[in-house]
This record gives structure tokens, C-alpha cells and sequence, in this order.
DNA sequence: CGTCACGTTGACTCTGTTCAATGCTAGTGG
DNA sequence: CCACTAGCATTGAACAGAGTCAACGTGACG
């Protein structure tokens, strides 16, 4: 296990409010009115700061808030019975961590920061309070669970059906369709996570990630040099997904 | 593509209410007190007899109801670009079937009926509205959907984790599972999907199902005769899923 | 009785894993 | 300042597990 899984997180206090946020249309609040958005301004009363490999919450831990990511990059992973790690996500600004808490009052995963951000606390039983009395809210957080559900099927289909090179071609236009939609490039941006993170979240081993980096690289769609990623050839990555196994094969 | 695929659901109307269902306690009302369920009872209008290898509904459908099983076996999938099925779930009696429709209000996978059954079409928008009025209703879908979310994570899970056999191995023990809670036995019951719909829900092809009931059968565990299951050592299958990959290998 | 869909098994192939060696970078301490 | 270490990334070679292709069996049903 790496060091820092045993550090508790530091709890810093900031002013938060959704009214002011940048990531408010992508987030929680989105389409709420201005009125709406001020009554669930009341329950986010702060920002917490987590330092990258930090903790948010661990599995096991009881629910108490959910978190919506404000700034930074984090991922979700739960364990084995044999302590084998599955990456069930990578979360950035604007998503909800903690939503598979719900059914059971315990968080089934743990989140981590892979790099320096904040998150801004959503007490949940609050959350279902106010949203008795907002029916728009109440229809968001449908939306954004349901959401989880659609993101999770595809990854299904991505591990039934895709090979290695199929699904890092996916994990990376997924990363850059996402950082466009916040405004970042499409083109050009920076792997938080490490080969082995990716590997775990495409269930596949490191090695296989090096060697379709490799791939996708001699195949002039890529440039990847350690973290740093520039996409060459939108298109050509695209039709690498969509020709899905068998189809345009080398 | 089979052909079943092209029919239309068949609808016939039946009384329905929640109050006095068999699967009541596994299903939306869990919980809920008497008055509640009465409630929800006026809903839930009637139920809807679907005929084995009929369609429910089908991807990009647009979302007017959730379904709740009532009776009989369901598979819900999604077509990847190029054709290819990936089952994302079996239903059964108190499942909920249509969730993933929430996020886009329409629905992202098809449901067929892999035998003859009954479900209760819950129209959303009200089911929405009556739950602004009903805390514990709407605090039950959001549990509902959040267990969706654990349901895939375990899915992901095995598919990047787990190989053939142990995949098989945990497959069998869900079914089992869930067969025991609604009353049926657990160690014997019947598959009602074919072997090629196992092999895309777990990510394999339809021989290594076959190659995996053999190995499963030879080494005691189970004896699977067509879709007939008997699961001699419970515990043994146990050990399979939970000594994941490399443990205890033979 | 013949057809068709489904299931089983074998032989061979191939993709991704495993194991190992090597390189690179950042951090640490003498 | 440099040697040393640790973690991460890359690449190669050998191997194994699952896929592919093909043949055959079986049971349901018109």
C-alpha cells in the first residue's frame, strides 16, 4: 500500500457558495434558479481543501456528506476481498464523489486526490431535506445518479467488448471531451494518475498501458511523454473507438 | 440480431397495487409506512404482462415510466457502435428497471423479457412529484439508484479483476443470492438466459462459458445440466470468488 | 422427420500477463 | 555537491488464458 493511504485528510475552511462557483453548470446546481440556488447555498457552508495523496473518505466510512469536486482530480477505488485495487473512476471539477453511499449509508469506495484541490461538503440528509422543497434539485440529483449509472454501463461495454488499445483510446478522448467542457484543451493536457491507476481503471495491467501508449503513439494519434499528452489526431482516435474490436483492423 | 427483437410488447392491463405485492418489501415501497403505500398505490394503475423474448423497452426510447418487476426474468443491454451487445444487467421480481433513462429522458439500454412476466410501470414525472410529498419514497429511489451504482462497481470489479472461472463463479452466487431472498432455493434453480447472454454480461465469449461450467463441474462445485443449476458446494464457490485471481490457485 | 437454435468440445491462435532488466527523475542525507 | 534510494515508466521475452474457428450433439418444434 502507498504511504500516503495512511494520512488523515487536513481540513481547511473556505467560504464556498454555489452562486459564485465556476463549475455551477456542471455541477449540482445546474438549471436551478437564482432563488434555488441561494436556499442550497445555505448548505454548503465551506470548501475543504485536500492535499494531493490525501484521503477524502475511505470505504467503510459512514456517509455524511456528499462531495462535490471544485477544483482538482481525484479517483475512486474499492478493493478485493484479497486487497486488489479497482480504479471505479477519476472525478475533476463540477462531479459528485460519494453518490454509491447512498444505498447503504457507508461509503462502498475511497476517494483520493491526486492532486492539490477542494471539494465543497453537501451534508446528504440536508440535501433530501431541502429537496423536498425543491423539486428541481430533487430532479438534479436524480439525474446525476442515473448519470453514474449511463457512465458506468459504457465502461462495461468498454471492458466487455474493447481491446487495450480500444480502451485507452476511450479513456483519453473521455479525459479530453470532459477538460474541453471546462473550458481546458481538447488537444493538450496533463495524466494526473499513474500508468497503473489507468491500468486498474481499464482492467488492464501497467505494462499493457506502456505498450498501447506506444501503439497509439506509432500510429501518429498521440504524443505521450510521461504525463504530458498532446492529441495529434482527434479523428483518427475516434474512429480507433468506434470501429469497436474486429472492425478496421491493421 | 434475433428476431424476437423486432416484435412489440404486448400489453394487457391487470390491477396492480403495491400493498398487496409479494415483492413489496424488495422493491420502491421498502419501508414505507401503510398510508405511504397507499399513495404510491395511486401510481402503480396497472401491470403489464410481458411475453418471453418480447421488448420493453429499447434504447432511446423516450423515459415515461420506470418499471418495477413484478414477476419473471428481465436482461436490460447496450449496442456498442458497431452492433455488438453488452448485457448490463439480469432483472428480477422488485428489481427496477429504466434508471439509466433518468439522465437524458431517454432510456440508454434495452429491456427484454427472457421469459414470460409482469411488471408495474411506475410513470416517472409523477413518481417525481409524489415523491416531493413523500420523504421516505424519494429517499428510497435515490437508494435504489445509489445501489445501481455499488451493482456496477462489483461488475467493474470482476471484469477487471477476476478471470473466467471466478467470474462464472460469482455470477452463479448472485443469482443464487438474490433467489434465496425473494424465497426460491439457492442451490437449485434454472438459467433463464442463453450461455452467449452470460458471456457478454461477464465480458467472455460464450465457449469460455461453457469451458468455465466444465471446470466448475469437474472440480465438484456445481452441477449444470442445459439451464439447470444445482450448486453442490456453496462454500467452495465462495472460496473461488474470494481467493480472486492468484490465491489458492491449483 | 427435418430444421434450427443452442450447447459442448477440440485445436490452434493471439492478445495481454508475467517476469525481468533498464532508465529516468525527484528526494534524501552524508 | 554528489551518491544513493525509491518510485515510476519503458521495453523485451516467454507464457498462459481466453478467443476463434470448426465439428458435432441435442432438444424443441413446426
Amino acid at each position: 500500500m502507498p504511504p500516503f493511504e495512511t494520512r488523515p485528510i487536513q481540513v481547511q475552511y473556505l467560504k464556498a457558495a454555489c452562486s459564485s462557483c465556476s463549475v455551477l453548470e456542471l455541477c449540482l446546481p445546474l438549471g436551478l434558479s437564482h432563488q434555488e440556488v441561494e436556499r442550497l447555498d445555505t448548505l454548503i457552508l465551506q470548501r475543504v481543501r485536500v492535499k494531493k495523496g490525501h484521503t477524502l473518505y475511505r470505504a467503510g466510512d459512514p456517509l455524511s456528506s456528499l462531495y462535490a469536486v471544485r477544483l482538482g482530480f481525484f479517483k475512486t477505488s474499492v478493493l478485493s476481498v484479497d486487497g486488489r485495487e479497482q480504479v471505479t473512476g477519476f472525478q475533476m471539477a463540477g462531479e459528485i464523489l460519494g453518490l454509491d453511499a447512498i444505498s447503504s449509508n457507508l461509503h462502498a469506495c475511497s476517494a483520493f486526490a491526486l492532486e492539490d484541490g477542494e471539494v465543497c461538503p453537501i451534508p446528504f440528509a440536508q440535501l433530501e431535506q431541502l429537496s423536498q422543497a425543491l423539486p428541481s434539485l430533487q430532479h438534479n440529483l436524480n439525474k446525476i445518479l442515473s448519470r453514474e449509472i449511463v457512465r458506468d454501463h459504457s465502461m462495461l461495454l468498454q471492458m466487455g467488448n474493447m481491446n487495450a488499445d480500444e480502451r485507452l483510446a476511450a479513456f483519453l478522448l473521455n479525459l479530453s471531451q470532459r477538460l474541453s467542457l471546462r473550458g481546458y484543451s481538447s488537444r493538450a493536457f496533463v495524466l494526473r494518475m499513474r500508468r497503473e491507476e489507468i491500468g486498474s481503471y481499464l482492467g488492464l495491467r501497467l505494462e499493457t498501458i506502456c505498450r498501447c501508449i506506444a501503439h497509439l503513439r506509432d500510429q501518429g494519434l498521440v504524443i505521450i511523454d510521461g504525463k504530458q499528452v498532446q492529441i495529434l489526431d482527434l479523428e483518427g482516435l475516434k474512429q480507433r473507438v468506434a470501429g469497436c474490436h474486429n472492425a478496421a483492423r491493421e
